[in-house]
DNA sequence: TTAGCGCATTGATTTATGTCAAATTTCAGG
DNA sequence: CCTGAAATTTGACATAAATCAATGCGCTAA
């Protein structure tokens, strides 16, 4: 389905559009879809050839790898707002997965078409770049807690990053997707992830009621994710 | 100290390098310098703001991260004819920390003239993200790899990716950096490393003498890579 | 309401890998 | 050729986290 011109004004909040002329604009989204996905369907697979780059209008994305028994690893979410998969245009194959976790509606780019728009938008090509710069650096951060961090490191960061600007006392955050796959994302076991908790928990870091959490020591948790294992 | 001739010509073998004009090539390498470096010296650390990226000419370079207790991990090793910290040029600062484990010699180029050139060449930029590109397919398979596959798998896939292009029957490689580096880029202790290396020796998967390990059984190691724990 | 199915939690146990320590080898520099 | 520091190897031991297993919880759909 196309996009209509609400969408369209929708997109051109995101950092790689906002830029854009109308005209301009309106030629990306003239090649753009609106793609609407039930619960657990899947967008691409790892070795698909890359055609379509994605902005998550409603709904939650994973991005992830499987090993050949099936055990899955969460590289990534993405959530309302975010772009994904446009870093990856450059090399003919998405290099995972990605699948909604829940009812989700995405924006459907070609990457062609934005290739061609970016021969005649330098600017265009620097935002992109600068796109691509931020998800690398996230991915080495990724892998600087994976080996230079404990599972307990990584949950309390994780806590701590889904804090929102105001760094109020004691915030109370909520979990967007289930703890088996943040457990995924940061590489440990549901089971070890439920341990972790209960140990947060008893130690007076945090409770908890399903997927509500009071974080009633941020300094501790801080210290946790920094200093401690 | 500037570029000579001959080393002009080098550049121009880079990928990124090699569709710039003369006149181009001369107006990068007239902002490029010869850096020579001695074993552990530093060339960056993590969060100096990015003046230059390097082309290494000589020698290996280690690109790694430190954790608070001084525990390092190595992310990725460059040796002759490879880029490095081309990829974050738009970040402003550099992600990771960078040194040389010998003596080494670096072209090292500079970002805002880059950028400049890119400002007026597109299929330069189009060349910088095809290899950012590459870069960040790197990132995805080493998490992959650290958070899907065993010490002993991600070891045996390393010594079958020094296994030069033609597929000999048991070919005979060469490790180009000290155990310890290789140890960290793997994410495991050199302990460990060294047990790993232990048990395919007496599994008569391989033989060892210092840094030269014959590969007696490429089927059996790429089972192990891929298959088994 | 109830049945059924993921998800989550908790316990018992195993295991790969890390840590500590000591002996041995390698290698660069004088 | 020596010498000392660094790298490597090996052993003994500790431990974080995985695995296996069972139970409980909370949905959704009939």
């Amino acid at each position: 389905m196309a996009l209509n011109e609400q969408q369209i004004e929708q997109i051109r909040k995101s950092y790689l559009f906002e830029q854009l002329s109308d005209t301009e604009l309106n030629q990306v989204a003239s090649h753009g879809q609106v793609v609407e996905l039930y619960a657990g369907q899947t967008i691409f697979s790892q070795g698909e050839s890359c055609h379509q780059f994605f902005l998550v209008q409603r709904g939650m994305i994973k991005l992830y790898r499987t090993s050949v028994d099936g055990t899955e690893k969460v590289m990534d979410l993405a959530g309302p707002k975010q772009l994904f998969a446009e870093a990856v245009m450059f090399s003919g194959k998405y290099p995972l997965h990605a699948a909604a976790i829940e009812p989700s509606t995405l924006f459907a780019f070609d990457c062609k078409d934005f290739m061609a728009q970016m021969r005649n938008n330098v600017e265009l090509c620097f935002r992109l770049m600068s796109s691509m710069s931020q998800c690398l650096n996230g991915l080495i951060d990724d892998i600087d807690r994976l080996t230079l961090h404990s599972g307990t490191q990584r949950l309390a960061r994780y806590l701590l990053e889904q804090v929102p600007e105001g760094v109020m006392q004691s915030p109370c955050i909520r979990l967007l997707v289930p703890k088996l796959v943040i457990a995924s994302r940061l590489g440990i076991q549901p089971e070890t992830f439920s341990r972790i908790m209960a140990r947060l928990r008893s130690e007076g870091m945090i409770e908890t009621h399903n997927d509500a959490i009071l974080l009633k020591d941020l300094a501790g948790l801080r210290c946790i994710a920094g200093c401690v294992g």
